[in-house]
DNA sequence: ACCTGAACACCGTTCAAGT
DNA sequence: ACCTGAACACCGTTCAAGT
């Protein structure tokens, strides 16, 4: 983790590999449009250093002044390869949510399915904050790999009986639990701090009381009301 | 709501009711500490100029620089009258949410308990952004007011059966699915936008989509699961 | 005591220069 | 063409001065 390539844009003058694009290359009209010759930045670059940025110092500290810094570069070419804020931000999200989509090794059961989407979906956004932070903003998951992971347990409830829209909508349930859970439970908070006269129920309440726990029964819940309606 | 009082703040130099409070009024010792002589804002009219602030211009215009402006006062007073920018938040959040909290009327069936607080729930969620972000980081709901709406939800679940863990952790699936959702919604964000190749099945999915019937069958979907599971 | 101007340490973004 | 310094329009918060 500590020799990630990315970190090498941290020494003060580093040459970032002028290797590959020797010639001028004018624009050959079709084709991907080709770097310019005095391109000290790429897209990847900017999104690799805002990866470590992100784990290292954490996200709050991500910004193009900081990137610009660590990659030995104006912030605002930072600003200009990547297109402002809310690209950075998609692109990091994307990576996390293609490295995750990744890892799924599906069992055969339709309740293990659903019961290994949610656990592996709540890791993720357990573990990325921004992610669940644009849960949202872009769609389902995000990417072309995460549909695959979306389709699958969606296909796995047609499988056994659910029209192609009540499966959707089924799979929201779960995914909307796993995203309000997470959330509740990143931002808690002062749970306990000492508020005013709490209702006696509610103080035992958050006493006794583990999110493992709360996300287990919750799964619990929903794999026995989607059963409860499946057909026949 | 455009005659609200608390707009009244918004004139150039108007005198900010100094009615009240007329005596020096030394400090009584354990008395609730009465305000001194120039005290020219209270806790009071900082929430109330907030709510007007959020709902006319959004909350991304909320700062003590505008709300200093509006009351008429340094921006610094209004940091130092209510001690800074959770502690604003954490004000308004309590009073929206003691709002909501006195607007029930709840109905017999269990199953219609439930599905009354997350449509209420929802619509707090969905009017007030604030309240979903700060879902969090105060627990359960916010309040001493909230607090009973909570009890009242889990008390119908123990008439069913469920011993009081059980029905708090029953509870919180309704709880954390309503927060996931609406969070969802809110932030839908460029959905359709043209991201290339969505998978075939989701992009179907996208097509035809509603978030009512999303929320609608989410709650079907939980009412039979937990359901499922009572005893008996 | 209470209020507040100025300063500190930050932001994202625009834009007109520099090479 | 590509890069970038300076400026613009903001933040929350600290702190020492003003009354």
């Amino acid at each position: 983790m500590l020799d990630d390539p990315a970190t090498s844009g941290q020494l003060p003058d580093a040459d970032p590999s002028t290797g590959d694009a020797v010639t001028p290359m004018p624009p050959t009209g079709s084709a991907p449009r080709r770097r310019g010759r005095p391109n000290v930045l790429t897209r990847e670059q900017v999104v690799d250093a805002a990866t470590v940025v992100a784990n290292e110092d954490g996200l709050d500290r991500l910004s193009f002044r900081s990137l610009g810094a660590r990659l030995g570069v104006a912030p605002m070419t930072v600003h200009r390869t990547i297109g402002g804020l809310d690209d950075l931000h998609a692109e990091l999200v994307r990576r996390t949510v293609d490295e995750f989509a990744d890892r799924f090794t599906w069992p055969d059961d339709w309740r293990d399915v659903v019961r290994v989407f949610a656990t592996t979906f709540r890791d993720l956004l357990l573990r990325h904050p921004l992610v669940l932070e644009s849960h949202s903003s872009r769609a389902p998951l995000a990417s072309t790999e995460s549909d695959a992971v979306v389709a699958r347990v969606v296909d796995a409830l047609r499988a056994e009986g659910l029209g192609t829209e009540e499966a959707m909508y089924t799979f929201f349930v779960v995914y909307d639990f796993v995203v309000g859970h997470t959330a509740v439970q990143v931002g808690r908070g002062d749970s306990e701090a000492g508020r005013p006269e709490r209702h006696r129920l509610v103080a035992e309440m958050l006493g006794s009381h583990s999110y493992e726990a709360r996300f287990t029964l919750g799964l619990d819940v929903l794999v026995a009301g989607i059963e409860a309606r499946l057909p026949r």
